[in-house]
DNA sequence: TTTCTTAAATTGGTTAACCAGATTGGTTTG
DNA sequence: CAAACCAATCTGGTTAACCAATTTAAGAAA
């Protein structure tokens, strides 16, 4: 059993070196919003890699909003001034995974948010799929299977009621990981399962009364648990 | 002039037929969590698109945490359940781009919390790369020049000082539209900004003092007329 | 000189060939 | 019979060649 060395790692170092060489080009060019960038191929000849890496890091700016590459016409900053790109860059560099804590933390404040707005705005279609979520984190539980799976796609679909789209996207990236180490650290055990049914039910309700505060309540006794764990599991 | 249908949108339209493409395999396969998927010559070869396109898929899929590829081995099922996969991959199917009023929305509930947050746990340096990116903003402020940049920077600094690497990668996805967004829509002008400066200074003596409530206070404070603003633009 | 035409050069995107490492199954060896 | 070995094969990643749309600028026409 040998330790596993991610490989990933030294690619994003690649990556990283690469974004970095792109900012530095930016500066030492004065570059500003919607000003064009040299070919993918001058960049990669320019930085000694391959163009493939290149545009991988291109993409990667793009995904952060500060590059905008058009297809027969180049890649191009953002609407973006050169102050912000080059603090945005710096700290995307210095990015790293998010640790769980941090997960967890941060699903509780989404959600408490959520589940408000989804009392708010919820329509008769989406409160029928969070109804169906229930249910089937509900039968799951009744016949002592796990329902790790159920018990996020009940949150999800209440993500979903929220009408907020950002929030949406925030929780469907975060959500995998959760499961993840839920499954890990046997976080939702079958003893505990059972209390939750009750808990979404209470959930759910709140939800179809549109009562934001009640259900906003709900959902934190339901985290009550939650946090519990989140603060005691080790670094 | 002729209207700009984006480019992107067709592309994003065939990824998104080979992501539900490849959870239709997934299902028909049964394949389950650590599972291997054909290769992407197969893949490709078998939905009739080039391997390339294949590949960008499963990146989509393996930023969102639902599949995994290793070099020189294979893409696999990542830990978590074929309900949870295909719940998510749908909603992933759905995904449409976040509209300016829930990135505000959301913004604000982010930053109620890092602002806290970093009242609670910022460090010295953490402070001061505050207190200079308050200075950044309030020069550009005085010169009378515009500092939408500076002042998101500001923000910025408050959430990487918050300790929760989640939260701080969600507001750097959420800035550069943010930023865009206020520039178009000028909502940032130069004589709300003179006040932005004693707004901002309260934020960063509130950190300073380590006072979680007073920094959230102030934050409020300083988003109301941002609240205005958010539910005044069409949609 | 100005404007329109047009063809060559440049662009990001796509496809195909290639590479090094991992996997696998049959063979050998103890 | 089981474990160790090795080569053929398969893998994702990389590189290079190709494509179509766009841009550019030179040249023709006014």
């Amino acid at each position: 059993m040998k330790i596993e060395i991610l490989p990933k790692n030294e690619n994003d170092a690649i990556q990283k070196e690469i974004i970095s060489k792109i900012r530095d080009y930016i500066n030492y060019k004065n570059l500003e919003p919607g000003d064009k960038l040299p070919s993918e191929r001058k960049l990669s000849e320019n930085f000694g890699v391959s163009r493939s890496s290149v545009r991988e890091a291109i993409q990667t700016l793009e995904f952060y909003g500060l590059l905008k590459s058009k297809p027969q016409s180049g890649t191009f900053v953002a609407d973006i001034g050169s102050v912000a790109l080059n603090g945005m860059i710096t700290d995307i560099l210095r990015l790293e995974k998010p640790d769980f804590k941090s997960l967890v933390e941060t699903r509780i404040l989404l959600e408490l948010k959520t589940v408000r707005l989804a009392a708010l705005r919820r329509s008769k279609e989406e409160l029928k799929e969070i109804e169906e979520a229930l249910e089937a984190y509900a039968t799951k539980v009744m016949n002592g299977e796990d329902a790790v799976q159920e018990d996020l796609l009940f949150h999800l679909a209440i993500a979903k009621a929220s009408g907020n789209s950002t929030i949406n996207t925030f929780m469907l990236t975060i959500t995998p990981e959760i499961i993840t180490n839920f499954t890990k650290y046997h976080v939702c055990d079958k003893n505990i399962a059972f209390i939750g049914i009750q808990e979404h039910r209470d959930i759910y309700e709140a939800i179809k009364k549109q009562d934001p505060q009640l259900a906003k309540e709900k959902m934190k006794v339901h985290f009550k648990m939650l946090y519990q764990y989140c603060y005691n599991i080790p670094d």
